[in-house]
DNA sequence: GCTCGTATGTTTGTTGACATTAGGATCGTC
DNA sequence: GACGATCCTAATGTCAACAAACATACGAGC
């Protein structure tokens, strides 16, 4: 629960040019979606580990529901590519290797390009930056803490809310799976968990792009971002980088305690 | 069983840089793969019409199965967004307005000028551009037959495999939802199922510009190609149309008679 | 000593039934 | 005559049990 309160990844309306609903846009979720939401949130925060197979019997007791609705769940993060399954051999979390992560920042190039490039179209560049500060200025306070964890959420919740920004469901949708492939990058590959100090400075390089409302000079950034996260992740031994006091490592396997009611 | 024999989606085996496998590439697909693939073809054809409520005890009976597959399946269908679930309400298909044609577009902008990059930076060029010239010269033949559904088909597979040749799982699957999202928009909004006489061109126009190797001609060609189709659906009315003499509608309800054995 | 066949065990895949709930229709009242 | 409440029906949501299939381990045969 240490890092449940923000929530960066699908929030309930993930568009918010939607703001001419009535007064309660149908808050109760499904089942389904809870379940869903905490298999997704548990190979987030590294509690189910990349590759791990996963019984269905033990999950659905962990989760306190029964193994249908489990199964419903399980084939929504199959279609995210989150989870594998294969006959008889049950499922499992997607192992991460060298292509896989090309594909992930190859996909995140694609989706976060197309999103700065709606941000500058539809002229909502004062908005999005006023956004992404916020959050950068979270993750400038996290770094200074030497706090990798935080700085690893505020990265995730930086690039969501940068595609959020663009008001697109598909492209919203898009990045929030392919965010937990990166976190699960980061578990699977990066296990030292290292806060890279220049982390900061590279997101503001893509705020200030955005400010500067240069399209080609901005989609040059963002490419070159993603290029050097995916190289850093491929290639495992760094020399700047500062390794985590208590960096919180993926535990073992943390009951899920499905709330079900609130 | 018209048109099923080209399968412009989701093939069993979206890359075909895993040649390298040993002899079978496990082909056996599980049943709620069948399920799902069933009714993605069957939303394709358009024999479920967007925004048509479906009540899950009679599509299992048609399927021959029973209920908890066709969930396990219809989940997938719900987190691919081509259908909806409300509680206690059941499953619809999805349907489409203004708003979702040009999120469908930008997606598909999105990730058809990301193939189109990547098939030129990794020099694919003239694999691409040999693959997307026999759909085309399909595509010439049926419009020169005034075959809507056939320029319709031609036109899926041929952004399927434009995508498909930068070898992206991703990207693939990606586009293969945003296809079936599009042909739905014909479907519900293109209700006279017209050919459009200059289909042919606008694709050749893209060929070309692959084969020469200019990105930022090629990325411009594919964008204005979005956009065009896009203008196309959300204003309906048309004068450069050819309307298509035997248009094949959207079959009422046809029994999907799932064989689950062949 | 190695390999193949068999038996067992654990898992998934599937099915049917039960409970819950929302929608609609009917009846009563104002 | 219209509005509202209540009952009924039909659908979904959930669960438990059955069966099939794969994987593993053990033993026999070469």
């Amino acid at each position: 629960m240490a890092n449940s309160s923000h929530r960066p990844i699908r929030p309930a309306t993930p568009l918010r040019s939607a703001r001419a609903q009535k007064i309660t846009p149908v808050p109760r979720e499904s089942t389904v979606d809870l379940i869903a939401g905490r298999l997704r949130q548990a190979i987030f925060e590294g509690t189910l580990p990349a590759g791990a197979p996963l019984g269905e019997a033990e999950l659905a007791e962990q989760l306190g529901v029964s193994r249908g609705p489990l199964r419903e769940a399980a084939q929504r993060l199959v279609q995210e590519r989150l989870l594998t399954t294969t006959r008889r051999r049950g499922l499992a979390v997607i192992s991460m290797d060298a292509a896989t992560v090309a594909d992930v920042y190859l996909g995140r190039t694609a989706v976060e390009c197309a999103a700065c490039r709606v941000v500058l179209r539809d002229n909502l560049v004062d908005r999005t930056v006023r956004t992404l500060t916020r959050v950068h200025q979270r993750m400038v306070r996290a770094n200074k803490r030497r706090d990798a964890h935080a700085v690893g959420d505020t990265d995730i919740e930086f690039h969501q809310a940068l595609v959020d920004a663009a008001g697109s469901p598909r492209l919203s949708a898009s990045i929030a799976t392919l965010l937990i492939e990166t976190r699960l990058c980061t578990y699977s590959l990066d296990r030292q968990f290292r806060v890279r100090a220049d982390m900061p400075d590279s997101h503001a390089e893509i705020i200030d792009a955005i400010a500067a409302r240069d399209e080609p000079a901005l989609l040059a950034v963002v490419e070159r971002h993603m290029a050097e996260a995916a190289r850093r992740l491929t290639a495992p031994t760094e020399v700047d980088t500062i390794s985590s006091p208590a960096p919180a490592a993926p535990r073992p396997l943390d009951p899920l305690e499905l709330p079900l009611d609130d």
